[in-house]
DNA sequence: ATGACTCCCAGTGGGAGA
């Protein structure tokens, strides 16, 4: 099976090209994120015409994410329990046996903001549920927009980006903490080309340099580690006439 | 360089994203 995450920053602007992107590429689920429309704005019927089981969390202007599958998805869990939050970041629900969760993490501004202090908050409360949730559910995959840049080789100019957001040891300890579960990042399992990013800033031309960061992932489970066959990041969408700053990240479960 | 671009809700600007 195949399955995809992508940051499609507005869904309302972005679901012709999504339409398009699931037409060429058949994958069996895909989660998306800051699709930052309310459930009753979010384009089921679209996607259900074009054949998608839709499951969405959303919220007005900000954050919101979706699971699409081709076969129903089943005990659907949003955000994480126990963990108040009026924000929508996360959604959960399995399909073909596979636990999908679909997360996007906080943004966190500035490392002596009150968002990072949340993002920090958010990324305890994720780690300590999964860590339950992979006990239900080995065959887990959790992947979205974590906004953390989990080493130097994932950002294009470590030098500048040092101790910035989504660079900051306490973003990457969060990312080793989540590996600490028994997760692992399903695309350094594969030789990748050096320079691979999820993420270029709209400004200053940093697609065209090839200035990004990699901070979407996918991380699977240990039952499900053996059967990983492939991991790509597809920045042909990031070429589109009006693109989403995220390329969609894709794995392939034999 | 407290920028640059895009999206949103607003309302002729400002917050947020990363």
């Amino acid at each position: 099976m195949k399955l995809a995450t992508w940051n499609v920053n507005s869904l309302a602007v972005r679901l012709p090209q999504l339409l398009e992107w699931l037409d060429a590429h058949p994958v069996d689920a895909i989660v998306l994120q800051e699709t930052k429309l309310t459930d009753d704005r979010f384009p089921a019927a679209e996607l259900e015409a074009a054949g998608w089981c839709v499951q969405r969390f959303g919220q007005k202007t900000y954050n919101g994410v979706a699971l699409l599958s081709r076969a129903a998805a089943t005990d659907i869990v949003l955000n994480i329990p126990g963990f108040d939050d009026e924000q929508a970041r996360v959604i959960t629900g399995t399909v073909d046996g596979v636990r999908i969760v679909g997360a996007y993490a906080p943004n966190g501004q500035a490392p002596d903001s009150d968002k990072f202090a949340y993002k920090m908050r958010w990324l305890d409360a994720l780690r300590d549920w999964l860590r339950d949730e992979l006990a239900r559910h080995p065959q887990l995959v959790l992947m979205g927009d974590f906004n953390i840049a989990p080493e130097d080789r994932d950002v294009h100019d470590p030098v500048a980006w040092a101790g910035q957001i989504h660079c900051t040891p306490q973003e990457r300890a969060h990312f080793r903490a989540l590996l600490e579960l028994g997760l692992v990042d399903a695309f350094r399992l594969f030789d990748q080309p050096p320079k691979s990013w999820t993420w270029w800033d709209y400004r200053n031309l940093a697609f065209r340099k090839n200035q990004g960061l990699r901070i979407d992932h996918i991380l699977v489970g240990p039952a499900l580690q053996p059967r990983v066959q492939a991991c790509t990041i597809d920045k042909a969408p990031r070429r589109n006439e009006r693109p989403s700053d995220h390329a969609p990240v894709v794995v392939e479960i034999g």
